[in-house]
DNA sequence: CAGCACGAGTTATACGAATGACGCCAGGGT
DNA sequence: ACCCTGGCGTCATTCGTATAACTCGTGCTG
């Protein structure tokens, strides 16, 4: 009789718990909330949750949500980062932060459209997300979306304009000053660099790897050299002509720091085609850390991570108030990955 | 005296638009859904509109959801899968169809725990998904969870052993298809594979690319060669160290099939090595089409790509019964992408 | 023995939206 | 005078859960 009401029907509720188990829906509610401490007798106890189990009763997400008023949802909006190579890493810091305090990611990629970007935002104020992760493809200067202006958001990967809310990027100029400072400490004294863009440009990527490069320059005492400094667009071929460039000048450099690991690969062709070794012959420190490619140089290139978990986790944790912060900005350190590309500066030098 | 119940509170509801707008809750549920057709005057449909624009409200998915019994989401279920580097490009596939069919993707990388992974699946259930994506890192044969049983559920990247579900992965033979095909469309005879697995790994990638690379030699009538295969672990080196092996033997190709791009990669490096110049004196084709590299490679590397987006779309299409299918398995097509590392055989070869 | 505290539940209601079943009024046909 | 039909809305209920408020019987205290 209790299992009256069975029958055909979709997934099973409370009610059907406590008609099995001979006791109200509230009872069964209580139980499963571990709620009202003593309200409910352990023979009782027992015979509920053996009904749930028999029933393989799951609670309904939407009624506990539509009561509560909480979801337990988060929300993930990026512009194309789905489909960036590193995007998953994104991803998965943030998954796995959401994950740990009991919260589950929608995601939507815009996929660049401003359109498809608002309607994927007002989704997840249908679904009462409790905050919105912003995750840019590339580290850039970005105006927050009108529609996430008054919900809880934070921006990931790129630096918000006008400190609205916390922004997580990468220490641009910490890398750039840990990179060179890794050649600096290997004695080497005429170290170049090859960045990523042209010097007018304003992305905070190769502006900050320039800053970090200088200061650790200066700070070593060692003086800037123009003619040590070139500037392309971050691919394989820039890296090529750049370097042989740098080398066939009246000082080539005995080590070089490239603005990222693509360059750094046109460097190493260019040296193995001038009949140089590296890093016996000149050393390299690259910057990104791309998975698919530096390991896979030879020698292994030394480069430094961008530390994209760890800026899904930060902003993650600042979103969700665990770690309710002030300052708007948080460059997050990037740190060194030594592998084979590095040796010290040979002594006659 | 209509906006009387204002104040702090939280989101607006229907209940508010309509005493904003003056009419019953009923009303603007009738002109939010275009249901009741003729129900609602103009006027007061535009009265409703009118508030609900004033008032930013927005519905609640749950409280709907809750009524309907259907949820618009959908859950995507992965093992490790965001954090390979082409994670994204089945997450971006599956993203894509599902919000053009006004669904969302609730998902969760397990990051291969069975018992996160088995937690993820109740959680999905809780939230009534209409179905669950269940996508692999890599190419496979896999069990279905037992958790997945008894929802519908789409295997998504591998192939699922009991036929419980569909399954959609890359149709791996006719790739190695492909790819010989075309080497042996430009004329060449000798073309030897350097494929990615030993001989007795079950690994569906190996097997079928080589199944493919046996039926275009069959169907050109160039006898097959057992010198001219050779089995690595589908790692730079291995390409390295086993084309200079084949480039040493009394019969050298003068073309080389790699099972992928990362040995293809090596295959380059062996040749440049040796002196000889890709496509003149050796012709390339990899597979994977890895997106840092294969266009970077110079030449350029002709190759197969494997068709992410594609497989996650048809995956989710079947899922959502668009196209209620029999059959369940879905092998995918891999197409070709040239580049520069083909020629057409020599003539006097 | 009145009175109270406590254990072990139950009842009733709210959350926000969707919808089948009504209500009410004006006009038209007979 | 009566009924019917259409147009325009409203009422009441339902979805599944959480929880404040209440009930009911016991045992204990003063």
């Amino acid at each position: 009789m209790a299992r009256g009401a069975n029958g055909a029907s979709k997934q099973p509720t409370m009610w059907d718990v406590a008609s099995l188990a001979g006791v109200s829906q509230a009872s069964v509610s209580l139980v499963l909330n571990d709620a009202g401490r003593g309200r409910v007798s352990d023979a009782t106890r027992e015979r509920i949750l053996d009904a749930v189990r028999e029933l393989d009763y799951r609670t309904n997400a939407f009624a506990k949500s539509l009561r509560s008023g909480e979801s337990g949802l988060i929300g993930f909006v990026s512009d194309e980062v789905a489909s960036a190579p590193f995007a998953g890493r994104l991803l998965k810091g943030a998954q796995e932060l959401a994950w740990e305090t009991g919260h589950v990611i929608l995601s939507v990629d815009s996929f660049g459209d401003d359109a498809l970007e608002e309607a994927a935002i007002d989704m997840m104020r249908s679904y009462r997300v409790r905050g919105v992760v912003y995750g840019s493809m590339y580290h850039r200067v970005l105006r927050l979306p009108a529609a996430l202006q008054d919900i809880p958001a934070v921006v990931l990967n790129a630096r918000e304009a006008d400190g609205k809310v916390p922004s997580f990027f990468p220490d641009e100029e910490r890398g750039g000053y840990t990179a060179t400072r890794h050649l600096l400490d290997a004695g080497h004294t005429r170290v170049a660099m090859i960045n990523i863009q042209p010097p007018d440009s304003d992305l905070p990527a190769g502006i900050g790897r320039m800053a970090g490069y200088r200061r650790a320059l200066e700070e070593a005492g060692v003086e800037f050299d123009e003619r040590l400094v070139r500037y392309g667009g971050g691919v394989v071929e820039d890296g090529l002509a750049l370097t042989r460039d740098l080398m066939a000048g009246p000082a080539a450099p005995t080590a070089i720091f490239c603005g990222n690991d693509r360059t750094a690969w046109g460097a190493y062709r260019a040296l193995e085609a001038l009949g140089l070794r590296i890093p016996d012959d000149c050393s390299i420190v690259g910057f990104d850390d791309q998975e698919t490619l530096a390991p896979y140089l030879d020698p292994g290139l030394t480069t430094v991570a961008l530390p994209f978990e760890q800026m899904a986790r930060s902003a993650l944790d600042t979103l969700l108030g665990t770690r309710p912060d002030e300052v708007s900005d948080h460059p997050i350190e990037c740190s060194l990955v030594p592998r084979g590309s590095v040796a010290s500066a040979k002594v006659h030098e």
